[in-house]
DNA sequence: ACCTATTTTTAGTTGCATCTAATTTAATTG
DNA sequence: CAATTAAATTAGATGCAACTAAAAATAGGT
């Protein structure tokens, strides 16, 4: 049985190490507010328990007990924001801090009950995939929004690693999942981009901002959602 | 702020006051299975918090503050149990200890959502009411079912201090908040019940178990539900 | 290859929530 | 009303999760 503490530091080094990054010590301090030192005594406590593997002063790597353990909470925190989006109302920027607690919530059979409620949903209110009962990830085929070129339409698909406030901004821009957009150009001066929208709006975002989006091809005739 | 063992302790001080009762230290750890010691220690925490007053070896009383902050937490506790039992399909006798966590979680967005979501209900799964966000009350005329005369028509209004057992035992017999029936006898012998369901079936309940029963006097024209 | 800056770990401290054992206070009863 | 019993409190200990400060190990630059 983990603690709150112990699934946190879980999921923060679950979360470093998918990105392909390292989950270094001061990485995750960084990632939880709290302190390497701290960090450090808490990995050993999940090396105990066999859910990574810790080599001092060289790293952390999850064993397949750890990943599944992880994959559990990603699927619970995720499906709570769904929830919270879909259901209760809360904007996508406003779900977050919630979800973090409401993930620590332990009854198998509530989050299954939850899943099911849902519908069983693939993606979060982020985009982001919802790991399955067996921690299985919907696989597609992403790309950034930055590279996309002039004239191509594209579908916003996710925002990674988005602040609350970077989703904010977003939501009052008319950006979400599903929002169809077409490529207006790239600025030389500032890699700006300027898109449009299918009712002909302008809208323009900073390369810090579009830096976060990730979208499907959107093919020209078929449309899911405005 | 409150930590969670404090919530704990202060929603067990409450509801053992309301109960008539008195909130003694050994009622308050016997109800959340720790020793007195730690009541003591914990009282003292929330005396000084000032949500409630503690005369040592004497007693106990929830200051205005104490009280409406142990109503916020019987709120969320009762709110959530509606959400498992109405909306994920839990069963009455397995929700008390998931809502025991998601009581815990804080925001308030999450509770006027959540209370909306529900259509602001007045009561939870078992009968009890469910405050509203100023902490008041549904009012209701109940008697105990053991009261009932023979030949009364009574509706069940609400299951108090029910074990998860007793309400499963209850399930299994078919009787559910809002269950219409009919006093058939009294047994002398063992202070059993005889009752019989709109459908004509009979039912015995042991003293103890319809010791637990609250019911409204049914009117014998009017119904609300089978 | 050595020195230095950075990262990580260890050691020792604090606050919290529990416990057991000892003490104090209140209640009961002969 | 004194003695006994029961209840509550205090004292002291433990485990957890954090911290700061000190020590150790690694990585880079000359
Ligand atoms: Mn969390
Ligand atoms: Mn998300
Ligand atoms: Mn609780
Ligand atoms: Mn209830």
């Amino acid at each position: 049985m983990l603690t709150r503490s112990e699934e946190d530091h879980l999921k923060a080094v679950h979360a470093l190490l998918g990105d392909g990054g390292r989950a270094s010590t001061n990485n995750v301090a960084e990632r939880l507010g709290t302190k390497a030192s701290s960090v450090t005594v808490m990995l050993k406590k999940l090396a105990e328990k066999g859910l990574l593997s810790h080599a001092p002063y060289y790293g952390v790597k999850l064993t397949a007990k750890g990943k599944a353990a992880a994959l559990k909470l990603v699927r619970k925190h995720r499906l709570w924001e769904t929830f919270l989006v879909e259901r209760l109302g809360f904007a996508w920027d406003e779900v977050h801090e919630v979800a973090e607690q409401l993930e620590h919530v332990r009854s198998e059979k509530l989050t299954d009950s939850l899943a099911e409620y849902l519908g069983d949903p693939a993606f979060d209110p982020h985009g982001d995939p919802i790991p399955d009962r067996n921690g299985r990830l919907a696989l597609r085929d992403l790309h950034p929004l930055v590279a996309a070129t002039e004239g191509q339409r594209v579908r916003i698909a996710a925002v990674k690693d988005g602040s609350d406030a970077l989703l904010h901004l977003l939501g009052r821009k008319g950006i979400g999942i599903g929002k169809l957009l077409v490529v207006k150009a790239h600025q030389e001066f500032d890699r700006s981009m300027e898109l449009e929208d299918t009712a002909g709006n302008r809208i323009s975002l900073s390369a810090q901002v579009a830096g976060h989006l990730w979208v499907e091809s959107a093919p020209a005739t078929k449309q899911r959602k405005g």
